[in-house]
DNA sequence: TTTACTGCAAAGTGTTTGCAGCGAT
DNA sequence: ATCGCTGCAAACACTTTGCAGTAAA
């Protein structure tokens, strides 16, 4: 139930939902905020500040990049958005899911594909009993080609034999 | 009395070794791609560029920061080393292991610490079959406090009620 | 000799910050 | 009326690139 709209009930819903969030960290529950909340919230999966900035621009123009990183900021260290390291390049946000879960990363389309399992567990609390470590937070992603990318014939991996010819590091 | 300058034997070893990489990939042996390699497989952990930057400089002075960085995309392109993509921030860089490790980090001290588990592959398999994804890399960080951090007291979690007063989002 | 590689400086990304005005409380 | 938050522009950290000279093959 996306709206089209920049108006009104539904604004009404995500400064309530923001309002909760905020206000109870003695924060104040702006526009913007609510904004960037909603747009997150509604995006099905990981978005770069860029991402969040263009689609939040969209419904208020004056937005401003770096409201939008100030607010990534303040969100991620109330627990409510999580930081997401894809593979390289810059940062992503998620909205911090209920449970854990990890990244399947498809390196043709880019596809992202979340997961669960039992074992990400059985490994935290067999490396926790052999080293030591009190393991708070557990990242896996795994990258490879979804089904879609592998019908579609894959690039043939191989690290070494790259036929590069030429200077094709830019 | 002079010899701040690249001295002898050692540096014979290294470039064989780089000749043996490069050449091999149709790419000119130079003193500073072998120097760079060595530090990087000197290094225990992991680099971030200009880590290596620094360490090489010590022994060539007149290395380029740029040199470095094209040398660690050549390299990573040859395979020779993979980039790491450990908590925020910037990359790293490590020699390719031989064989696939994940990575224990102490959010306290910064140490990383380097595990195996057959769990991983596992973990691999499971979610191939489930997900129809071919998976080629997997990439594991978990990060939480090493025993010496627990000892020394470490800062509670908790990522809701932060007592944050101020604005300490800088 | 040829031309890939290097150093330098300048340009690019992505992200952060100082400041004055604005708006939530 | 406060003072936290915003927009703007300038500053930053990290990485890439154009160019002319240098050196590996």
């Amino acid at each position: 139930m996306r709206l089209h709209m920049i108006s009104n009930k539904n604004d009404m819903l995500e400064t309530q939902e923001a309002r909760a969030i905020l206000s109870g960290a003695g924060r104040r529950t702006t526009s913007q905020r609510a904004l960037i909340l909603d747009v997150l919230s509604s995006a099905s999966g990981h978005l770069d500040a860029d991402e969040v900035y263009r689609l939040a621009k969209e419904r208020d123009p004056r937005l401003s990049l770096s409201t939008v990183y100030r607010t990534l900021g303040l969100l991620k260290q109330l627990g409510q958005v999580s930081e997401v390291h894809l593979s390289e390049e810059h940062h992503h946000y998620e909205v911090t899911p209920g449970s854990q879960h990890y990244h399947l990363v498809c390196m043709g389309c880019g596809r992202v594909v979340e997961f669960q399992s039992a074992l990400a567990d059985e490994l935290r609390v067999e490396q926790e009993r052999s080293s030591g470590f009190m393991v708070s937070v557990v990242s896996m992603d795994l990258k490879g080609y979804c089904p879609d990318c592998q019908a579609r014939g894959l690039p043939d991996p191989g690290p070494s034999a790259a036929g590069a010819s030429e200077d094709d590091i830019r």
